[in-house]
DNA sequence: TAGAACTCGGATAGTAAATATCCGAGATCA
DNA sequence: TGATCTCGGATATTTACTATCCGAGTTCTA
């Protein structure tokens, strides 16, 4: 029940992105946030295999968001970074042992099963109903409203 | 975002025990579910550290719940089995890079975080409301009442 | 009361996934 | 046309999960 540690820097990723409309390279990205520069890459890849960021190359190359943040949804970064799987996997055991029961009768998920999907139901409705430009104003709002202004800054600043 | 797989074994033997007021050893619990039994016994060691079960040794020994159905949570069980660490851990990469926040202002957690963590409360808060009988009655329900009758036949039969 | 058999408990190998990294293909600008 | 900078997927290393074993302790029997 441990997700991966890529999705906070994809995170973090998408809200600096929010603040640029010229694309960022990603090795802009790990410098501003003191990650391996070759793994983000790899995670910003699968941002962009998702439909959430588009790359450009060449020189003046980089990453962008497709959409505006506020149309980003926090559970999309997730879901494109960890997997769209279920946390919570039925392998029908109970079609195993002296009790088994017959296939026939397992047309629809178990009773754990569809517990267990109900309570996750809940965590992504939760996921989905945060934005990037929410978490973005979260943070703004953490800084005194300074944090988007300078991160815009420097993003013009080194360029 | 991957749940442990012994959390479904977990749960299937804890419906299981709710079914019987005697010991029963992990040996006969792995035969009736199909699966490895000195595994399952290292998850039900786990349970019996979190005190939903307790285990009695000798000849007629084996485990017991300690309290009624009704008053075990699935949460409770999947945080024995997976642990009481959260599934985002925020590694606090806001204090690194050229624009780190000083340490002096992070005595919060920072917006992310609180994002991630209020949604996974949701995720929780509906698996606190989920117990082990609401579970059997479900497998029960599934089964057109026969299934828990047919676990409580099977537990003293062979015994 | 002594013995034997059965139980749990933690310590020990094997395997899959996640982490971190590298170099080649492709595109842009000079 | 050439050089430089970009992304993209293929490649090692580490971590966590999966699976297993044998010893310590307890109960029943003779
Ligand atoms: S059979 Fe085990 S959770 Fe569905
Ligand atoms: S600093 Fe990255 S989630 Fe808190």
């Amino acid at each position: 029940m441990k997700m991966s540690n890529g999705v906070e820097w994809a995170l973090h990723g998408c809200v600096t992105l929010s603040q640029s409309r010229d694309p960022v390279p990603a090795a802009r990205l790990a410098e501003l946030h003191g990650t391996p520069p070759a793994y983000l890459a790899k995670h910003l890849q699968a941002l962009s295999r998702a439909g959430i960021v588009r790359s450009t190359a060449g020189q003046v190359g980089g990453y962008l968001l497709t959409r505006p943040a506020a149309a980003i949804t926090v559970l999309e970064v997730v879901q494109a970074i960890d997997g769209t799987s279920p946390a919570y996997r039925c392998t029908e055991i109970r079609q195993q042992g002296p009790l088994a029961v017959p296939a026939e009768r397992c047309d629809r998920p178990c009773a754990i099963a569809r517990a267990m999907a109900s309570a996750q139901e809940a965590w992504y409705g939760a996921l989905a109903d945060i934005t990037i430009a929410d978490l973005a104003a979260g943070i703004d709002a953490d800084s005194e409203g300074t944090a988007m202004a300078d991160v815009r800054r420097w993003l013009t600043s080194t360029a």
